[in-house]
DNA sequence: AAAGATTTTGAAAGATTTTGCAAGAATTTG
DNA sequence: CAAATTCTTGCAAAATCTTTCAAAATCTTT
């Protein structure tokens, strides 16, 4: 095998892997320990990778993408469903404000055929259309808070504050009667200006947030026009929020195998 | 068969392939060995192809996620090298002014390590520093380009409007005595942001962008504080530049030794 | 169409690079 | 501090590259 076809499979193996020993990339490619020391070190000198004490280390971590996008599987069926039942609520060709957080990143999985032009400040949002020319883009700026990859602070809220949308899709860590909440006051400063910019507000919660309170106060529920969640929402919070005017769609789960794949191992 | 046929088929088996040993190829093309060493000499001279040792690989893969990061494979070795020489002008813990554009990003690369903040208006650099938390990641915000993963416009000029950095890594189309050009509008517009936010201006350009102009007006030479470029760059561009007091960075190019060629031997 | 000139092809010899191994230096761990 | 592991360096063998040359193929000229 060619020198830069090894590393090129270096390279792939450890963004899937992240670490590898030496042993485990000599045994994967069929050569020699030394070979593989000095491919890595060819590798660490053009940057992507970093070499360490036994093995090697990716260095900017294509793979390790941001925490839910990857990780934060709970509740992903339900945040599918209500991904797809929430993006119905657009029209095409829309202003959409899309919210950080897992829940709003599968609306706006569903929302590339509307051709929509898209506000956000999330960054896994923002990669998922950013080659995408027949979505118009538009992210807010801000300071990025490492993991989440959300934009905040007084650059996002005074963007938002020159915007405008039609409807804003935000997520939430949890709603009571009382009110809506949040984890974080910086999240809730830049939510604050897309309720202001936003015509139409549409929460997209999973059930185990309802009833349920965060740290920080966002708004009162009076101040949501519609509630996407699933159907495994407890009833008298449905019909409460209904009573209050508040438009309550239910996401449909169905409930087919959970086709949970295990990791496959490199080949 | 002909000549450019092969060539040809041997483009289409690379495309398909990523990688390919001499011996694979040779079979496939039912020719010798050494026929199919001068077609990859003279693909490799097209600019199509790179040339292994023991085969050859594609030039282009397309499994990047932006546009620049394939097309620009032309310079990569140039713009590695000087992004690598551009970084050593910054301290650890400042704050920088990362442009869009494939060069600045190679300077991104080699960032990492200073833990600085860094303010900048290309996705793929936000990419780059998402999932890290040494670096302090400030994004401008604005409409992204498509393809290129730049942020543009009026929200993107104001943001710039109201930070400051310590230095700014720019890039450019091109670079002569008169001034510094680039190929749009929309872009000017934001740099010019950005020269104004920045103590000290650091154009990072390869050798063929010096003495070239491109379409739209930047700014004069008086305003960049440094260049830094590859080795290749003109003797008089170079030296013009310093007798107009501007710092200028030649980047070494650790080129694998020209391998003392025979007169004659020219393609 | 035939003879000569030019180009292309395939193969071999020498130079260069890469690979795997081993010994000594450096680092980590208990 | 000592043992174990890992890293670096130097070297010979193997593989690959470049150069060279003669035969085959193609083109040009008459």
């Amino acid at each position: 095998m060619q020198p830069e076809e090894r590393q090129k499979r270096i390279e792939t193996y450890l963004q899937q892997a992240e670490f590898a020993s030496l042993e485990e990339l000599a045994a994967h490619l069929g050569v020699s320990v030394s070979t593989v020391r000095r491919d890595l070190a060819v590798l660490e000198g053009k940057g992507n990778i970093r070499r360490t004490y036994g093995g090697a280390r990716l260095l900017n971590p294509q793979s390790e993408e941001f925490i839910f996008a990857r990780r934060d599987t709970r509740q992903l069926e339900e945040k599918e469903a209500i991904g797809r039942r929430a993006a119905m609520l657009a029209q095409p060709g829309q202003t959409l404000i899309v919210d950080a957080g897992s829940t709003a990143y599968h609306v706006a999985r569903h929302l590339g055929a509307l051709r929509p032009q898209i506000i956000t400040n999330s960054l896994p949002v923002a990669n998922l259309f950013a080659s995408t020319p027949a979505v118009e883009l538009i992210l807010t700026g801000g300071v990025v808070y490492p993991r989440l990859g959300v934009m905040l602070g007084p650059v996002a809220v005074e963007a938002l504050g020159k915007m405008h949308a039609e409807v804003a899709f935000m997520g939430a860590g949890g709603m009571t009667f009382e009110g809506v909440t949040n984890s974080h006051a910086l999240l809730i400063e830049v939510q604050r200006a897309m309720l202001r910019a936003a015509d139409r507000v549409v929460l997209c919660v999973d059930h185990t947030k309802l009833g349920r309170r965060s740290v920080a106060f966002l708004c009162e529920p009076e101040k949501i026009d519609a509630v996407v969640t699933d159907e495994a929402a407890p009833l008298e919070v449905v019909e409460g929020l209904r009573d209050r005017g508040i438009e309550v769609c239910l996401a449909p789960l169905n409930l087919r195998a959970p086709a949970r794949r295990a990791a496959g191992a490199g080949s």
